[in-house]
DNA sequence: TCAAAAATTTTCCAATCGGTCAAATCTTGA
DNA sequence: TCAAGATTTGACCGATTGGAAAATTTTTGA
């Protein structure tokens, strides 16, 4: 199970790449996050991702030895980007502006990159068996830094008593939602165009911040 | 393309089904659940169900002529049970305590059945090629009922002012994130068993209900 | 310039998969 | 009881898939 030496270890036996690494690399991960983020893993040939990166399946497995180091090179690169938002959660900023920058950069996270977020649903929904570790660790570690921080204004009494870990799953999930589900939503919403995030943040922002029940204006 | 005379059909041209077929459509179906959630359509074999139905593969095709009979079939039978909590939204209670039910329902829901939530899940993620029709009608029709019952409660004062639509889709993520997403929530909870449920629960009656700006006490 | 290294392609293969077929066995009801 | 129908299975097949091998072409740097 010795994992094959690949392109770039091929190439000079150091990390550096190659111009044309460099750009195949990126042409072959751009068009595997189009298939596999819409048809997930096994739904998807090495073949159909090769056409979709104008090349041969061969010169596509020259690069990345096997089908599944492609899926976890784009994981890898996922992570990161994905979890910004939260790392930019700032302790010593006003509580509410802080959950609310966090609200919308969450969601227009989910507009301008819902590829990324399918992937990752796709990869968690099917146990995580390729992320299980980085979910353990480095993405366990962030929600726990961050819980603390919402905690502390909780504390405060800054904010109302939630439980800081849940109101970030709360954030995350709807807020992926118009990703994930954008099939559903546009179903259900008629809609054609991206039109319907601005209700969407606008609802979102009124639940997060005031809820449903109404109290007499002050 | 026309189907293929099924069991059932071959058996006696009606739509009766004797004892065995009930039992072991149940069978192959209740494998198909547990495999297809966890995998996706692609990433089960016909062999898998049928092993896991106690069964050989062409036996299980006797039952499902083709593979993705039994997907559809599972789906089909899903989307009512699925729906139903909202079904169960009533335009004459209290309309708070007919979203706290209906949230704590779907949150049990997704406690009891995160199969079926997987299920569903995995099939919206990938553009919903099998049922995209059963969202555009039933489900649309069932969504815009149950907005406008929210709609009129809060055009008589009794909610706050959100989209309706927007707060099924709140609803609905919220709380089928800890079914479709439940391999991140126990790695981040370091949660083994259900407990961490009471506190979802807990915390998503106060985001809706009240949100998370303080306000004095009365 | 030109040889070494990198990149690309044609060809091929073993394994897997969905599904068929025909024969064998089991159930049911008159 | 027993024949008709229902159920089950082993053997098989064509198509697809991930990937390997080897030869050819292109690029690079001394």
């Amino acid at each position: 199970m010795a994992p094959v030496e690949n392109a770039a270890a091929r190439a000079t036996k150091t990390l550096r790449k190659t111009r044309i690494q460099a750009e195949k690399e990126e042409i072959i991960l751009d068009s595997a996050l189009d298939l596999f983020s819409a048809k997930g893993f096994d739904g998807v040939t090495v073949d159909q991702i090769a056409t979709a990166a104008s090349m041969s399946k061969p010169n596509l497995l020259y690069y990345f030895a096997r089908k599944e180091d492609v899926f976890v090179a784009l994981i890898d690169r996922l992570l990161e980007t994905w979890l910004e938002p939260l790392v930019e959660l700032n302790a010593d900023g006003d509580p509410i502006e802080e959950l609310r920058s966090y609200l919308r950069r969450k969601l227009e996270m989910s507009r301008t990159r819902p590829r990324e977020s399918r992937l990752f649903a796709n990869e968690i929904l099917q146990g995580a068996p390729r992320v299980r570790s980085s979910l353990e660790g480095p993405l366990r570690a962030l929600v726990s830094e961050k819980a603390s921080v919402i905690q502390g204004w909780i504390d405060a009494g800054r904010l109302a008593r939630v439980d800081p870990t849940h109101l970030i799953f709360a954030i995350w999930s709807t807020t992926q939602h118009y990703a994930d589900f954008e099939v559903q939503v546009r179903a259900v919403t008629r809609s054609e165009d991206d039109t319907h995030f601005e209700a969407a943040l606008n609802t979102l922002e009124k639940l997060f911040l005031d809820g449903l029940r109404v109290r007499p204006s002050t």
